[in-house]
DNA sequence: CAGAACTGTTGCATTGACTGCACTATTGCA
DNA sequence: TGCAATAGTGCAGTCAATGCAACAGTTCTG
């Protein structure tokens, strides 16, 4: 059900069927996260502030911490509310099929969930090159939920080490992610394309690796 | 050269050879580490401020923060500067074996670099059980080297997507670095001997992860 | 259409992390 | 003993982030 319409959740349509109410938010939000990578790329990260940030965009200070959680969140564009949504997937699809397929499913959708704006990707992927720092950020907020991932991997596993296991399918599948993330960014490829890639690379590397 | 004293480096003795000042600064860096770890389980994270870590350690706020880059670096006990070291480390490896085989052995060295104070492990393990979004911190201060890592590795790998394999080989090297952490805290074994674990673990199972 | 309910935006005040600077006190060394 | 180095300190200041109350535009309902 998480990714019912996510194929053309990118088209600069479906503001539609949303009230003007609705429409201002995400234009607003859209002005943020705009200004806010334009700023990093002006300034660097460091020499950013929420203010000028919120002053390009024109709104307040306190609208600006309103719609983020962070100043890095909204050079992001994220809000962490993913998480919960992910953990919810990975539930439904370890009935169904063995963890390490349920782990990859999961990290594929959330993933196709990150909104990819055309216009902002050439800029966000100079933000990432220019402030390495912000990858970590940039995970943080899913593997916030790695507790929760665990406990529910560890439970559809069996056997003496299915706690150990778990916490290396997790940590290995994230690794991955990250791996996908950053490969997209450089070669300026879907995240998605860019994930299976990893994914050919990883399993067919067992010496590698 | 990285790894020459590493052997008795958590060896309470060592003190005998530096001078008074030193050692007067060791005391206090232990005593911050110490208060901290302490507030934490007493009030949790978010109610712990540096002042209070400051106080109980007996020293200024300014102190503190001459000492600690953050105030989660104090109660992790660590100040970042094991990135360099460590990359100074894989490149010496990556000259006499295969990037995977440095890769390990490298982390291998970074993980036993790590002083595991006795009386301090069951606190920090409590510490670590207590608030997970510590992970994330505790691994960030090497991740941050990602880049450099990567570059050193795609430099040693060859074919068309060496860099490509560099970023997974290195992501996924954290990834069991993380996994041994988190698996040395939970069974309250060496971390060393937890990484061990954990490479059996994972070479062991490729039709699970 | 008018009023009520809702909700996004804002200003204000406050807390707390972190830094630069100038100064004191202690230690190491010649 | 005198000098250089450096750990510790106080102070002022910047900035991220949050709670609260007021305001304004939007949506809903009768």
């Amino acid at each position: 059900m998480t990714s019912a319409q996510t194929t053309d959740d990118h088209d600069p349509a479906g503001s539609e069927e949303l009230g003007l109410r609705e429409l201002k938010k995400r234009q607003t939000r859209m002005a943020m996260h705009r200004a806010a990578l334009e700023l990093v790329v002006e300034h660097g990260l460091s020499a950013v502030t929420a203010q000028m940030i919120a002053e390009r965009a024109g709104v307040s200070t306190r609208t600006f911490f309103n719609h983020w959680v962070t100043k890095e969140s909204a050079i992001l564009g994220i809000n962490g509310g993913e998480g919960a949504q992910a953990i919810a997937s990975l539930r439904e699809k370890l009935l169904v099929m063995p963890a390490r397929e349920a782990m990859r499913s999961m990290m594929r959708e959330a993933i196709a969930n990150v909104p990819v704006d055309r216009g902002l990707r050439e800029l966000k992927k100079q933000v990432m090159e220019q402030e390495p720092s912000l990858h970590l950020v940039s995970s943080g907020n899913l593997q916030a939920m790695q507790t929760e991932l665990v406990e529910e991997v560890a439970e559809a596993l069996e056997g003496e080490f299915a706690r150990d296991h778990a916490v290396i399918l997790v940590q290995v599948s994230f690794a991955l992610t990250r791996s996908a993330f950053a490969i997209s960014m450089r070669r300026g490829i879907d995240p998605v394309r860019a994930f299976d890639q990893v994914l050919t690379l990883y399993d067919g590397s067992d010496t590698e690796i």
